[in-house]
RNA sequence: CGGGGUGUAGCGUAGUCCGGUCAUCGCGCCUGGUUUGGGACCAGGAGGUCGCAAGUUCGAAUCUUGCCACCCCGACCA
């Protein structure tokens, strides 16, 4: 048991927020709001940068870059974006500071104040739509298929590491297209980019789905989302992807020839996964020891931790040891070999299992001897001595292994904390004792949710794609209903 | 912005009621030695405008006033 870290089943959001800084992710800044990602939380990062990257080349899409700093009016152009969004913008209203004449420091000089204030992005749906106009005329312009990597600023009244920052990192893809059918499609085809991403990488289920109008993006016509359940109960919306419709093709007089008819505004989608993804990465497998990493994003996937008197024996381990670590180099594993003699190993091994390597090797002068090796899995804490000669193949099986477990692990706390329930009693039982998904019937009212939001604090997750029709009656008005939501309560 | 709370070394803290050898302790850091198969030990050492400003006083971490910052709960949200 670790004496550093908080329980999670005693304070769980305390635990979160310890685990993130006593890892090395991540660290307040100066700002409010504002976090330094530090070394190890980054690397984690690039790597679902890298993943994601990939996949959305493989789809078509490029790359571009848009402007930090967006024009007030364009904002205003989308009348239901604007309403979302202006609550937590951040504005930019002067160009210069001068020294005070007053005494020290500097202030905001009044003379340089910017004839229209600039908003810092808080998603670039408004300048990529601007640009889009000019980029597109034709049918043969479209499909425009772009992504941004960028950082954007949401000026969020309570914040959390990862999970809540007044200024985050994610990409923002934007495309524009001839027809209804092909935004729809395109908004589906990455919704299960990011479903496959969180599962496949992340070993997170997720749930894929559409949202109810009160939680739908502000500028479009259909939501969809991923959702993933967190270790205390609550759901965490770990991706969206949005049909926008005509919305921002209209807002912004984006039109298009097609090959038959008359000019004809583009449809649209966007579609986002954000450094939240990290806060979900951390919460969905880690333990009271610090973070379990899956080996597909874990920045070190074996760490080698050698036990050793004196140089001499060191120098013999290292004889023995840098075969293997060749080897799985070579097999693209990533290997640290920590030779410092300034910390003890048992220093080493409780500082490798808060920052969640999956697999540690152990190697000291009766290895040596013997010609073995112990290796012991983050996940389960199992420890095992096996011979040296077959521990390439063992250690590329156990990370297999190890992503695999995780993700059955996710799924089994997934499926244990989810419940269909017929009644409001039932559901705010549940809801309390808990937590979890809740499937329940709903009469599809804006006004039903909302009360039971009031009430409960719990909010429709989404209403799942796929999901089976049934006819029941809506848990709080008892109105006619033909299928479940997913209610929960949520980060 | 409402309600509650907290600011003392890199981190975590004692002391604040009742002003005066009071700046405490632990972790971490540095030096030396002994250690090293689960967060080592001993000895020595460095490190502080006690959040900021003004005031009361012979004397303020401690009392008064103002300001600032942060945390928790709520409204808001990827």
């Amino acid at each position: 048991m670790s004496k550093f870290l908080p329980k999670r089943d005693e304070d769980y959001s305390l635990w979160y927020n310890e685990l993130v800084k006593k890892a090395d992710l991540a660290e307040n800044s100066a700002v409010k709001g504002c976090m330094v990602i530090k070394p190890y939380g980054y690397s984690i990062w690039e790597k679902m940068q890298s993943i994601l990257d990939t996949k959305f080349k493989e789809t078509g899409h490029t790359n571009a870059y848009f402007p930090l700093l967006i024009p007030k009016s364009y904002l205003s152009k989308e009348a239901s974006h604007v309403e979302g969004f202006a609550k937590e913008c951040a504005v930019v209203t002067h160009y210069r500071l001068k020294n005070d004449p007053n005494g020290k420091g500097v202030i905001v000089d009044p003379d340089a104040k910017l004839e229209e204030e600039l908003i810092i992005r808080p998603t670039s749906e408004t300048v990529i739509w601007s640009t889009f106009k000019n980029w597109v005329q034709s049918y043969r312009d479209l499909p425009l298929l772009i992504n941004q990597w960028a950082n954007v600023v949401r000026w969020e009244m309570r914040t959390r590491l990862f999970l809540r920052t007044a200024e985050f990192l994610w990409q923002e893809g934007h495309t524009a297209h001839a027809t209804k059918e092909e935004a729809i499609k395109e908004t589906e085809t990455m919704l299960d980019i990011y479903a496959e991403f969180a599962e496949q990488y992340m070993a997170m289920p997720v749930l894929r789905g559409i949202k109810t109008a009160n939680e739908r993006f502000a500028g479009a016509e259909e939501t969809y989302c991923i959702e993933a359940l967190m270790q205390d109960g609550k759901a965490l919306q770990a991706g969206t992807s949005h049909f926008l419709g005509q919305n921002f093709a209209k807002a912004f007089e984006v039109k298009f020839a097609p090959k038959e008819g008359k000019l004809d505004y583009v449809w649209g989608t966007s579609w986002g996964v954000s450094t939240r993804l990290m806060g979900a990465l951390i919460m969905a497998h880690s333990d009271d020891e610090g973070l379990v990493l899956p080996p597909l994003l874990a920045p070190i996937q074996v760490v080698v931790v050698p036990i050793f008197k004196n140089e001499e024996q060191l120098q013999s381990i290292r004889v023995k040891i840098d075969p293997l670590i060749k080897e799985l180099r070579q097999k693209n594993i990533s290997v640290k070999f920590d030779d410092r003699d300034t910390q003890t190993p048992g220093f080493k091994f409780a500082d490798y299992e808060l920052k969640g390597v999956p697999v540690r090797i152990a190697i000291g002068p009766r290895d040596v001897e013997n010609n073995t090796l112990e290796i012991a899995r983050r996940d389960t804490k199992e420890k095992k001595s096996i011979p040296a000669d077959t521990a390439s193949g063992e250690i590329e099986a156990l990370l297999k292994d190890i992503q695999l477990n995780i993700y059955q692990k996710a799924l089994a706390y997934r499926n244990t904390h989810t419940t269909e329930v017929n009644s409001y009693e039932e559901f705010c039982n549940v809801l309390d004792t808990k937590g979890g998904f809740i499937l329940a019937h709903w009469d599809g009212t804006s006004e039903t949710e909302q009360k039971i939001k009031e009430d409960t604090k719990a909010t429709i997750r989404c209403i799942e794609l796929n999901t089976k029709q049934e006819a029941g009656k809506c848990i709080l008005t008892g109105k006619p209903s033909t299928q479940r939501v997913v209610f929960a309560r949520a980060y």
